[in-house]
DNA sequence: GGCTCAAACTTGGTAAAACAACCTGTCGGC
DNA sequence: GCCGACAGGTTGTTTTACCAAGTTTGAGCC
């Protein structure tokens, strides 16, 4: 009575052989059985086994080389890298998961780089809510979103209290826009004295001072985010893989 | 004579109708010719066709459902983050690219947080490559290469000329080591006075600076790369997907 | 007229075969 | 001993063929 479809061969090939990577069977750097020997362990035709190893090299569990064979890499641990980034970290992270203090929130004109982000004219004005992050007790970093002013109305983004609702969330619950990428701007620069007094920092510390333009699909940036991290407490850290074609 | 190596049909197809879509003779959301008209059109056979537009599927200009036909999607936004990220670039550029001068080139002790990412004792030498790049005749950025003694024995690092190989050209057919990824960490810190003239940098300026972990696939780091750029004049860009299912 | 169902389309998957390009040994001649 | 030719292995690409599964359409029946 199964009417569960079963996956097709290549696929349980894909799944068999991914797990006797993980199990240690085929240890990374070592070659994995040929063609035919596959073809005569598993009584399937070349084209399987061909779309099976395709499989695994596309997503980074194997290597080929042509006239040699197929050497085990692992699993692709960092295949698509998925450490939090600063931009993404803060616009789906609630505000209620840590504690600080709401220090602006209302229109105000944009400053030109966010101006130029947003595709809006200079000097004009737009939504912004600002918030000293708080970790460990002392002030960490400051959280800015700016949005054009459509964007801000009907929003609970005016409140003094933190959010429950993480800002993706709720930009999305109710205005309907959806995420598709960010692009992040990361430099470093002096801190203008009302944010070293703020953030608590010693003399002569840089900060970094990360953009973040959040955008739909048509390109079209809808928010900014801009993360001020004083330098001696915070780094920001990245992985991705290399593709041994390039 | 042309030993230039034609690309293979397939990949042809694909090129052909990534240039169709983008011309806008298959505008988004209308449906692809079916795999048949696709054979007569061109004169292959079915399998050429069908892993044509799988990879044209799997890069997201194209979606399929199975009965009805292939639906184009248009150019995919940004697919797979393609950026150049600093690690990777000075580790596959050759320095005869871009003009400048050999600082140093022999062993030294090593910084706290090279030896850390090496797997090195602390205190301990490792060779040590650093080169002032120029840009537009002035001085832009220092770029500095660290690796382990065994390493560095039989290249050409210490040579005070340009290496008209790329660093991870030069390794991978010396040593055979391969890079499997890069855990890149960017902080910023104000220069020393020796860094600050060698750069010609403003007074109260501090500098971004970015270290680059290149590891194999067993996760055991062989180089690191550390650049030094002044952030009055650089900033560093980072683009990326966002999963809709998150 | 409206419904049913079969035919004809679509994409998805498997099998068998052949050739090409590449790597690595071995065997031979020099 | 050294070097080249060659044989046998590997993966890469292409073709032919057939069946399965999902969708649409239209012909035929009620």
């Amino acid at each position: 009575m199964s009417l569960e479809s079963v996956p097709p061969k290549y696929a349980q090939l894909v799944q068999t052989l991914q797990r006797r990577i993980e199990a240690g069977d085929y240890p990374p750097g070592t070659m994995l059985p040929s063609e035919n020997q596959l073809i005569q362990e598993f009584g399937v035709s070349r084209p399987t086994v061909v779309a099976a190893l395709r499989v695994l090299r596309e997503q980074g569990w194997i290597e080929s080389q042509q006239g040699k064979g197929r050497f085990v890499r692992g699993r692709p641990a960092l295949a698509r890298a998925e450490q939090p980034r600063p931009g993404h970290a803060y616009l789906t992270t609630p505000e209620t998961g840590s504690p600080g203090e709401v220090l602006e929130a209302g229109a105000q004109a944009v400053p030109n780089r966010v101006a130029a982000l947003l595709d809006l004219p200079a000097k004009s004005r737009a939504f912004l809510r600002r918030r000293l992050v708080v970790r460990d007790g002392e002030p960490s970093e400051i959280v800015s979103f700016w949005l054009p002013l459509e964007l801000s109305e009907g929003t609970d983004l005016t409140s003094a209290d933190a959010l429950a609702d993480s800002i993706r969330g709720h930009l999305q619950a109710r205005k309907g826009v959806r995420v598709d990428h960010i692009i992040e701007q990361i430099t470093a620069r002096m801190p203008s004295t009302d944010e070293a007094k703020r953030l608590g920092m010693p003399k002569n510390t840089p900060v970094l001072d990360v953009y973040a333009a959040v955008r739909d699909a048509s390109g079209r940036a809808f928010v900014v985010v801009n993360v001020l991290l004083p330098a001696d407490r915070h780094e920001l850290e990245d992985a991705y893989p290399i593709s041994s074609a390039s």
